[in-house]
DNA sequence: CGAGAATATCTCAACGTTGAGACACTTGAC
DNA sequence: GTCAAGTGTCTCAACGTTGAGATATTCTCG
């Protein structure tokens, strides 16, 4: 069995063979990259059936697991987005114009925002959450899941080594 | 140890609990989503330290390895770079500005255009390629051997699964 | 040989993100 | 109480990508 990394390996095997004993860092990150791909289409198209982008489902999703009363602040929604400051203003009005969330001005202090998932996105993100996890299942199929834990394991270790902190 | 996605799966364990059984391919999935983020500020630093984008980066890698004399076609360079017709020909016309890469047409079909390394380029690649192992060796260093080449293989798998197909 | 299908690249408007700066509001020190 | 520093959100221009369509060239067959 060969993937399109092999081939790169191959490649650059040919090509500078004095470099090929530090080559095996690209068999993991460049399929991580590669996954990562395969993943966002899937997610774009999970999101486009539904009417949805993929930044909306992960702030509708976000917002849900944050638990009653499904609100948190604009600058809450910025790490767990991982996106800028621009990006969550312009999300947030999309979806307000969608009726997805409303922006509720705090009454304590009145420069933050709280999002708010409304009532019929709340009922939305119950099925939408479900069907994602499906979604997930089927994506991890071909591995058992011993070596998921594995995976999920080394990668739980690259990113705390590699800075990845945690949000809540 | 707890990463930013153990606090995701405790929220969603916390608020649907029913659904905790079916939470294990986030562990891994949602891990490579933001490993994949890690890899990227990693690369664009990397890029940026020497004036480049990641994705020209990419586009000399692609050449480089390619062997003598370090030309594609654009037509190759898409999905080796993953990307669109319209992302490719702003890259190269980019990438031709500076002195990069030559565009030259081709007797035989005269539809075609080869993107070639300039001779600055094949230089600056080498070094840049050896740079960039290190970089990748480094990232990897919190795992053993062992691992690597398991999650690496995993990766394979899912890969293939995925669809995502060979070049070359 | 000629017409239409196929192929290769480029064009361009629409889109989402970035990131610096603006603006409004709050906090803390004096 | 006042002022400066700090904080939270929004604004906006620049940027790179997408993806459909335009253009030019080659191939296929009748």
């Amino acid at each position: 069995m060969s993937d399109a990394v092999d081939a790169i390996i191959d490649q650059w095997t040919q090509e500078r063979p004095e470099l090929a004993p530090g080559l095996w860092p690209v068999e993991l990150l460049a399929r991580i990259q590669r996954m990562n791909r395969i993943l966002d289409k899937h997610l774009k198209a999970f999101a486009a059936e539904r009417d949805l982008e993929v930044g909306e489902v992960d702030i509708l999703f976000t917002l849900r697991r944050s638990g009653p009363p499904y609100a948190l602040t604009a600058g809450a929604l910025i790490p767990a987005a991982m996106v800028t400051s621009g990006a969550i203003t312009n999300r947030i009005d999309r979806m307000e114009a969608k009726g997805l969330v409303e922006r509720v001005r705090d009454g304590q202090d009145r420069r933050t925002v709280r999002i708010r998932l409304t009532e019929r996105s709340i009922a939305l993100t119950e099925s939408l959450f479900e069907d994602h996890l499906r979604q997930y299942a089927e994506l991890l199929a071909p591995l058992d899941p011993a070596t998921c834990a594995t995976v999920a394991e080394a990668l739980r270790t690259l990113l705390e080594a590699g800075g990845d902190t945690s949000i809540t």
